[in-house]
DNA sequence: GGCAGATTGTGAAAAACTTAACGACTATCT
DNA sequence: AGATAGTCGTTAAGTTTTTCACAATCTGCC
């Protein structure tokens, strides 16, 4: 939206929904201020990183006092747009599609998924957690225009078909989930998300990087 | 293990099992050679990352020829301990641990769900994609020595409290999908896949870094 | 056997990200 | 009022990761 917005580096923005929803607790639990360091053990984010994420929405603290919940929230409101939904699809009503559609993203969030898509004629036309299930058939009807991103959960080898009429259709991002890698224009946005993998490091770090007293977190 | 394997960036371990998982395709597929070049479009990372990667590990390839299919296969294998494989348990059989329960981390993968704990009575005593659903009244006995690592499926109120009980059992690793940031010891390794903030971190990419032409993907 | 073309492995540079350190300031206590 | 104990924003330094670019070297073919 703004320009300046393109200064703030992407390892950064992927934080800003980590401090939102840690902000909304605090005020939840009515604290009125809280300082870096704070925010720092409730994350578990160096609290120099924080104010540096911080700093570059400008001067959101006081030197001497910490940060104004109201304030803060506030401005990470308007800063991630919590005010204004964003509609989503979600294609795959299967194991790992029904538990998302179960689950209320809503809750502390801007994002809402507004259709589930499946090819199976058992699936279509029930409703999973208030999301109604269309058929894939329908997809395009649907979601032109109407649907800025889309969850995908498919088996890996429909997904790049899938994915091309999601393109057609005018998502600008996916959420992938199946482990296919896979080839959209320049335009459109995918971040992967690979349980399979996320394990498989875990464990070989678990193995070839024994942590030391003192040494950090990975993300 | 070995001292060497700590001069690994922890950037190019988290692609390890990325690069096995499309390697052992290709060898599926009876392809005998593979260039970086290939391999990049494939896995969507830059072939000279790709080439930086492996040289970590030696001289893999052959000037002028590529890589050698069968060989990298192997080479990744023993890298990626695919022989031995690695135990754990599952906390939490709901909506999400569920889901994952009936997906088949083996396929691709050295790890093994041995176990899943609930505290839901209706759920204990039955079986899961073949995974027993033990009462988490349990778990100290059956994990003590015997799991490795856990993945935590919980709602987060509970998370922290299992979380202690898991160290105290001697996992040493725990796949995080609760929203809450858990306390462990030092020597205790967490990742955390906090998926709601993946959807809102892409959303807010969406509207904040529109992708031009030539721009790169994100991970 | 020799040459054209392909591809690696890597030094060096750039980019991205994190952390330490500290001056400037706040709040509060005595 | 002055002393004390925080706390931010930022400069600078450090670290990690990615990318460029090319000499070295191998392949495949004639
Ligand atoms: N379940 C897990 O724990 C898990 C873990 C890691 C990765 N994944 C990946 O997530 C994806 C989904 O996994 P799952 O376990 O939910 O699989 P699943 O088989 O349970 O669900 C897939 C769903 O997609 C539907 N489908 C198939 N082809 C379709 C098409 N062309 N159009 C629309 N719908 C179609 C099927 O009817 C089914 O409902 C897979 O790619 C899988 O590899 C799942
Ligand atoms: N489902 C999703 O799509 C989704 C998305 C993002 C995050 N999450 C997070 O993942 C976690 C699980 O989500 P879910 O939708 O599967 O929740 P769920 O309520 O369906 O499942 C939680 C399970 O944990 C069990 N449980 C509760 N307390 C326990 C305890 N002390 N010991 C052992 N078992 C206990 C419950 O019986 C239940 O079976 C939550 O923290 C949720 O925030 C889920």
């Amino acid at each position: 939206m703004d320009i300046e917005q393109h200064k703030i580096p992407q390892a950064t923005a992927k934080r800003l929904p980590l401090y939102y929803r840690f902000i909304n607790n605090l005020h939840s639990q009515g604290k009125l201020r809280v300082s870096s360091k704070e925010l720092s053990e409730a994350v578990k984010v160096d609290s120099a990183t924080i104010r540096r994420d911080f700093s570059y929405f400008g001067a959101l603290g006081k030197k001497g006092y910490g940060y104004n919940v109201e304030y803060l929230l506030s401005f990470f409101r308007k800063t991630l747009d919590q005010d204004e939904i964003t509609k989503v699809a979600l294609i795959g009503v299967g194991n790992l599609g029904t538990a998302f559609l179960h689950y209320n993203f809503m809750k502390n969030n801007n994002t809402k998924i507004e259709y589930a898509f499946d090819s199976n004629p058992e699936k279509v036309g029930t409703e999973i957690g208030g999301v109604p299930v269309k058929h894939i058939d329908k997809l395009e009807d649907i979601v032109k225009g109407d649907i800025t991103a889309a969850i995908l959960t498919v088996p890996s080898a429909a997904a790049q078909g899938i994915t091309d009429r999601l393109v057609h259709s005018g998502v600008s991002g996916i959420l992938n989930f199946t482990p296919a890698r896979i080839t959209v224009p320049e335009h459109i946005r995918v971040h992967h998300i690979d349980l399979s993998i996320e394990l498989q490091a875990l464990v070989y770090f678990l193995k070839h990087y024994p942590l030391e007293a003192g040494e950090e977190q990975e993300e």
